[in-house]
DNA sequence: CCCTCATTTAGAATTATTCTAAATCTTGAC
DNA sequence: GTCAAGATTTAGAATAATTCTAAATGAGGG
């Protein structure tokens, strides 16, 4: 736990599960600690098998359920970029995703919404904003221009 | 064709097909005449099914064809809203979604992108945005009230 | 300790999408 | 016009992603 860590929610996770009507469960202390262990968006079958690791134990359905658990108890976000698996990401921060279409690689950008002031449907309850930028990152941009 | 295609690009479809290298077919004009008859943002099956109804012999597998040389070719928007099927949109202005996570219901609102500045990773070269709002909608939200 | 209910698990089932191979169609060269 | 090359369509098979099911386990409250 000496690593990158920056900004991970300090609050208990299983209070955070409570609240939102959840137990507490070693599966899904594993599935938070393995979205935290590398920042790269993986899918649910990428998260699965890392998890696996030192859980051996821990089955596919399990690897939805906690990932769902901690959807809801708003600590961890669903990243659909596009078609094919869903990936996931535990910055709960304010943030875009610049995604490159052609590598397939994400990056985390701060984003603050309310700089951008939005007109809203009449009556539409916001719950949160989901936005992504595609695109070309610098690495496949060169590689393509050579 | 009496109906509502307001902003619908009056370039011809054969002509903006053949700069992105596919040809014009009847199955293309059909699967691009649903998309505008009702811009609800349908998956690929909701229109294959329209699709059908003038033209029954059209196959799925077409329908995908028809709606990726679309997507390539800068007429219509691919939208991933949730875990599922992805959704299809003509309108090629720029504009954000508003999703209702209750009802499935998608509004479509104007946005200017260079309304709001974002910072971009280092040599990332743009193509798109993609934006969404999650939340309720506010018929969902009368009735949660309730 | 017992009851209830949440959770986990493996595997089946379903849904969404892509692939395959054969048939058809278009286009451009001759 | 005829022909070859290559794009497109089609049905159906195959794959990928996710959800469902039913049985087993586990934890908390009385």
């Amino acid at each position: 736990m000496s690593v990158v860590d920056t900004k991970r929610p300090n609050n208990d996770l299983n209070q955070r599960l409570g609240v939102s009507g959840f137990r507490f469960t070693p599966q899904r202390q594993r599935v938070y600690d393995v979205l935290w262990e590398k920042r790269d968006h993986p899918t649910a079958e990428e998260v699965f098998i890392r998890a696996k690791h030192r859980m051996p134990d821990i089955s596919m359905a399990t690897v939805y359920n906690c990932l769902d658990a901690l959807v809801k108890s708003g600590l961890a976000r669903q990243v659909t970029l596009e078609r094919g698996a869903t990936r996931f990401c535990p910055n709960m921060e304010e943030h875009c995703h610049y995604y490159c279409d052609t590598c397939g690689e994400v990056f985390d950008v701060p984003f603050p919404t309310e700089s951008a002031v939005m007109p809203h449907p009449l009556g539409f309850k916001v719950d949160h904003y989901d936005i992504a930028v595609h695109g070309l990152c610098a690495a496949c941009a060169a590689q393509k221009n050579s």
